[in-house]
DNA sequence: CCCGTTAACGCAAAGATTTCGCGTGAGGCG
DNA sequence: CGCCTCACGCGAAATCTTTGCGTTAACGGG
């Protein structure tokens, strides 16, 4: 059995010419990103670049917040299932530091403001990328129960994990540091504590 | 001795003209977003309102993200220290639940969303929102050791609920609820839990 | 109280962008 | 092969953004 070769069809015609001028847009944003400071992108210019016309940006993304978290959110799709590291802990470790390296960088912190930052776009780029993130911890957690490990919920892992991390990138003066991570990930395993005044 | 009128100078001339500017455009954009969809909000639009023109709003604040970022911040910062509950499981329930639901409302969510939207604004309007998060939870926990009480350190709180709840607010399709945030400050106030594998 | 200094604002023109109507061509389907 | 639909290109109009220059308000010294 094979995975889907496109998760998302996007349009109704996949593989005609929206296809190729998404693509050729996609494309030239990212270059354009990779050689000019922010503001110095515009959607001529990302449309001059791309072979095609302004209108034609402006019907299917709306605006420029829109085209770039779009993009942005595509960068931040997982191109393979999480890499097996033998077991939770580790599998976890391995998943969670490379979205901190992602998303630490000056350009993966952009990134995540582009996502956030579009207001009413098409399928909600933020919410892709949620829904990103939890399929690949689902995959993680389901192949540790398969191991006969005792695991924690998705969400559980999100909260703890993954919201500090975000939160951190978007809102501190600086990200977090991989040891902390190191003991997010301990606290997500940890048994639950209840506890009382 | 007084306390200073305006906790944030701003401009190096407060109390003058610039300040009336700036309270002015302010408001001319809370009462555009008050009745106006996204989107149809835009500088010249706001510089009428405010009886000013466009290349002021232009010259001072960059752009109509910015500025939005700029006015979503001032919402942000909160108008009096936290109500005192007579313990800090009260204090911080009190206070995270007004954070929960100012934020959680699709106005909040776009307040959010305008905050982290900003790209190199002045003084980073996401870093000021934190370190108002941060200045809050640290006159309760102040005030809960006063007490006697045994505190977690504010790094801890904001890692643990601030950052789950800011979370789902911008990236989750629903916000979290109340339930969730009463069981993450019990999270909080946890003592601290070792595990190893 | 008056005057000099400085920073911010208003105005208006030039430049860049966004929007919109209309025609055309590619891709899908019978 | 021919029709149908949807997305795209084109170009004009509207709107927004930038910029140079003169003016004004606030502050400080005399």
């Amino acid at each position: 059995m094979h995975y889907a070769r496109d998760v998302s069809p996007e349009g109704p015609r996949p593989g005609g010419r929206s296809a190729r001028v998404q693509a050729a847009v996609h494309q030239a944003v990212r270059g354009l990103q990779a050689e000019r400071p922010r503001g110095e992108i515009t959607v001529p210019r990302v449309a001059a670049r791309a072979g095609v016309t302004p209108s034609t940006v402006y019907r299917r993304w709306g605006d420029l917040t829109e085209l770039l978290a779009d993009v942005a959110a595509e960068r931040l799709r997982p191109d393979r299932p999480p890499v097996d590291a033998g077991g939770l802990r580790a599998d976890l470790l391995a998943y969670v530091g490379g979205y901190l390296e992602e998303v630490s960088s000056p350009t993966g912190r952009a990134v995540l403001r582009d996502v956030v930052a579009a207001s009413s776009a098409p399928e909600l780029p933020a919410g892709r990328c949620d829904a990103y993130v939890r399929a690949q911890l689902g995959i993680i957690v389901e192949r540790a129960r398969g191991r006969g490990e005792r695991v924690p919920p998705v969400a559980r892992i999100v909260e703890t994990v993954m919201a500090p991390i975000t939160y951190s990138v978007l809102f501190a003066s600086a990200p977090l540091a991989a040891a902390d991570v190191r003991r997010l990930v301990d606290t997500a395993l940890a048994p639950t504590v209840t506890a009382a005044g």
